[in-house]
DNA sequence: CTTGACTCTGGACCATGGTCCATGGTTTAG
DNA sequence: CTAAACCATGGACCATGGTCCAGAGTCAAG
């Protein structure tokens, strides 16, 4: 194991990572990454884990985590007696809502689509189902 | 057809939509109601069709239109030359931009449900493809 | 008339996830 | 050595969709 690695400037890793550096200090403020070393001017100086660990952030958040729900994860995965058992089950919480929205967006999806078909595309708006169908004249669930 | 229609105030349309009053200012402020009667006193003061706009407004935010193309869609259903037309093709932009949010989501869930197959639920964080792919071991794409 | 409920305005505040800025110190390349 | 590039801090600001508040005026029931 090379535990050894150069330290990075803020600068650095954000080009690496591809976010900013106010992403990052925004994420240390956040509690998101640990407050990191600090060179003698007061420069932060992070290692190859930080990096690790925002590329973890960034991907959890493309899941659709949020930056609350990945503060937990981070704790979970360096929690040894626990912590799998734990993520598992965060991540099958996570799968669940997903569930429900995609089972959320069909729904409405389907009566958007009905009131589609149903509009000619012209004519006056009295006539416009879709017009309709917001302003209450018919339950379009 | 009954243009009649008692005065109601902020408070009772409010309770008859269900939104609070606060909501309605907001609304108004952001442009999407108009400008309302005002009594001597300087009270706002609401016909029925007020009730039917902000009916119209609830029902288009849960079709998941935000306030910005709500705006738009109560603009186009006020056009009598071009309305339906463009109302009709709003309509389906959203369809479309919900397709796209279904197709997000269901490659998310595709992924984490591939992780969460794999993970024991026990053991070492170092063993849980979970926290493995979130930090970047594998591309789970 | 009094009391309690209602409404007015303007502005502050909430969460989310950052972004940007001024001012001033540090580092690095040439 | 100097200039450019970098980094520090604290705080303001952005969008979204509201919510809440203080202080003051109004309305309706008894």
């Amino acid at each position: 194991m090379n535990t050894q690695s150069a330290p990075f400037s803020i600068g650095a890793i954000a080009r690496r990572v591809g976010v900013t550096i106010d992403t990052i200090r925004y994420y240390e403020r956040a509690g998101l990454l640990p407050e990191p070393a600090r060179r003698a001017s007061g420069y932060r100086s992070y290692d190859a884990g930080t990096l690790t660990q925002l590329r973890f952030i960034r991907r959890a958040k493309t899941l659709g985590f949020t930056l609350d729900e990945i503060r937990d994860l981070l704790a979970l995965s360096r929690d040894r007696q626990h912590g799998v058992k734990a993520v598992k089950r965060r991540a099958q919480q996570r799968l669940l809502s997903i569930d429900a929205r995609i089972a959320d967006l069909q729904r409405v999806r389907a009566g958007l689509a009905t009131l589609i078909d149903a509009c000619p595309g012209h004519g006056a708006p009295e006539q416009c189902p879709i017009l309709g169908a917001l302003a209450g004249e018919a339950e379009a669930t």
